[in-house]
DNA sequence: CTTTAACCGAGACGGTACGTCGTGTCTTAAC
DNA sequence: GTTAAGACACGACGTACCGTCTCGGTTAAAG
């Protein structure tokens, strides 16, 4: 992956770095043995909580941290011990509802699980998700540390599991083989990216069963 | 275009708002016979000038109206009263030295045009210029207004040509016929956004390579 | 004292929310309990010094809370956390250097009383003292809040003790009894302020040698 | 008068520069016999007719320059051609409304003289007037220039008036002549002024009998 | 009957200060 | 050691007026 190419210095520092110096929601549960208060569940909760409410609301630029602080009735602090910085609070607090949906077994059929895939992306996209998706991002430029958290924590996933399906598709003769993948999939969330960017209006069907229809078309 | 599409609306409104409120850089010179004193050209460039220069060095997050004005000489309020916002401003700033590559002329072989537009635009989104527009872009976020706006003052000339350049190939069988043009304007730009805004680093040549010639092989 | 009745009113809100709500220099040290990073009493004190020391070298019109705040190495925000105008912030900078001489023990003599109550007044008001409360009177003007402060904090006293001590003279026969108490007041402080405020030059001590000998004059 | 005296040489540097400088209401109709555009009379008493009525609604202090001119449909420059500041200006848009009560004819008897003069004084004070006339005290704090206007062109009239009655009653038995005349005067002005800065509501008609009753007990 | 000089409206200019907001850090006492 | 509370220094926001300036246009007396 192009994008993903260009970041991988990045990432390795952002491992030691931030998710060592924060245990965050993934890990939570596997802290273990330290002496003193236990950390609380009931405020992280809380907070998580309080932001994805928020994100509901306004834009991921109007969230504040101060905001989300006496939402969720918890110290400033406390936030900052837990998070580094916005970015990484909101990716947090959206991992749980946008996580939800799986990822699609990768069956034998190329093409059908292309489709899969993209439906499986475009769903999160819809509606409110997509906006934030895009207001994180954005929110991420100008910080190579953001950009890298929001690749590591959304976007990987996503990028290996379409990279995959499409380098099966090449080998088995569903796919054309002379395209580049890694642009490949650039080309496609770049497209999705791009529309989600440029209006205002919320992703809708319309628009995920072209991206569908025509990644099918470009693959061959 | 998929994007321009949903702007149709929000861009008209912008037509009649914010172009005729404020007599951007481009009207400037056919600026008229208004009574009181005429709008000063060294305020005017001076602004311009030192918001260039710091987009230099800073990201578009950093770069403040406060500290274009102090650079310029210049008081806030002047600024103010020409500008709505800081996008604007930007936008403005570097229509300059964005602008000085002129739309190429459309020959007759379609597949010539698109690289020749794509070298272009790749060549705009070389070093630092990329990276401001992808951070000009990010910030308008979460704000209707200011997306129109980028899109209007920027990436509409771009759609436009890349459109024009597809459709004609498409019907003089340089292209193949049955892709959306606009969801490929989308997939091209879109890849090259995608590209410009998860990685710190700016867009190389080998990256404009791969977009021409991957433009083209999808193209056909 | 006129004036007083007409702010009796102003005065109770006044109690109940500036004084309140703001915990003033006054009641600083009598902070309680209160959880959170308790207020800093060097930001305090640098805050009342700066404004001071500024009181010296210009007039009340030029303070401006932004140079306190500066020259105080304190940031505006904890100004505005505490004091919720210049007036109120200048009342509590004066009070410290202002009611440094005590309010003078009333001794049996009235005549005594009445001269060492208003010695101790001009003396207050002597040199740059009193220009400074002319311009804070004056900076009150057309804001009944500010007036009612002005009153409460700096002249209730004074008008209590005149008015004390002119009741007093007028049982024991020192004074006649024919005066009405509280136009006297208003008389000789009015007489001051009234000097005060109609010359750039400081009170002297032939001025306040006239004031103590023609109030004694008109009292009997 | 004790104000008066330590304004003498401020006076008359006042007499050479403002009213030289600038040809006020009062010269206007004298002003004659130079080239060019003359003043233009329906501009001159927009502005003072827009300031009086903005006096009506709001304090001195939320008069501002820019929105007389505005109201008066007027530019900024033509006010400052003609008054130097605020001051200046409210001053003379005033001096109409408040002037119109011509000074009282001095009787042989001072007791009658005084209660007319004070009648007259405590009039203009009333309603509205007395506010106005206070803050513009107040707004000339912490400028010898202005203070000195409003002394000359307001309070001089009054206070030479007062002085001269009392010093009629001195002499002729009607008053005591043990007490310093301009201290009398500060005393009887200074209660006024005193009151009508010290509480948000205008002169009432009970304050200026008690003004009335009582200076005639101080002058016996 | 044309200069010429002062006026006029409009409104842009460089400034200063306002009062508010959010940042990320810090400092307590309570648990 | 963590928590809620909340004070802190900082920096930028967008607004309001200030007093000055520069235009294009009157308006009348002087030449």
């Amino acid at each position: 992956m192009a994008g993903a190419a260009a970041r991988v210095v990045q990432d390795q520092i952002q491992d030691n770095e931030i998710q060592s110096e924060h245990e965050d929601a993934f890990l939570f549960e596997a802290n273990q043995k330290s002496s003193g208060r236990p950390r609380s569940e009931k405020s992280r909760s809380a907070i998580l909580d309080s932001t994805n409410k928020m994100l509901l609301h306004m834009s991921v630029r109007d969230v504040s941290i101060e905001a989300v602080a006496k939402k969720a009735g918890v110290g400033k602090t406390t936030i900052y011990r837990w998070w580094p910085n916005k970015v990484a609070l909101i990716l947090d607090a959206i991992s749980g509802p946008m996580g939800v949906l799986p990822a699609p077994a990768l069956g034998s059929d190329a093409k059908d699980s292309l489709v899969k895939q993209l439906e499986r992306f475009t769903r999160i996209c819809r509606g409110r998700g997509g906006k934030i998706l895009a207001e994180i991002y954005a929110e991420a430029q100008g910080n190579p540390e953001l950009q890298a958290l929001f690749f590591e924590k959304f976007m990987l996933q996503h990028e290996e599991i379409l990279a995959s399906i499409i380098d099966g598709g090449k080998k088995d003769g569903s796919f054309r083989s002379d395209l580049d993948t890694v642009f490949a999939v650039d080309m496609i969330y770049g497209a999705i990216f791009y529309h989600l960017m440029s209006s205002p209006e919320p992703l809708d069907q319309n628009f995920a069963n072209v991206v569908m229809m025509e990644s099918l078309r470009i693959l061959k």
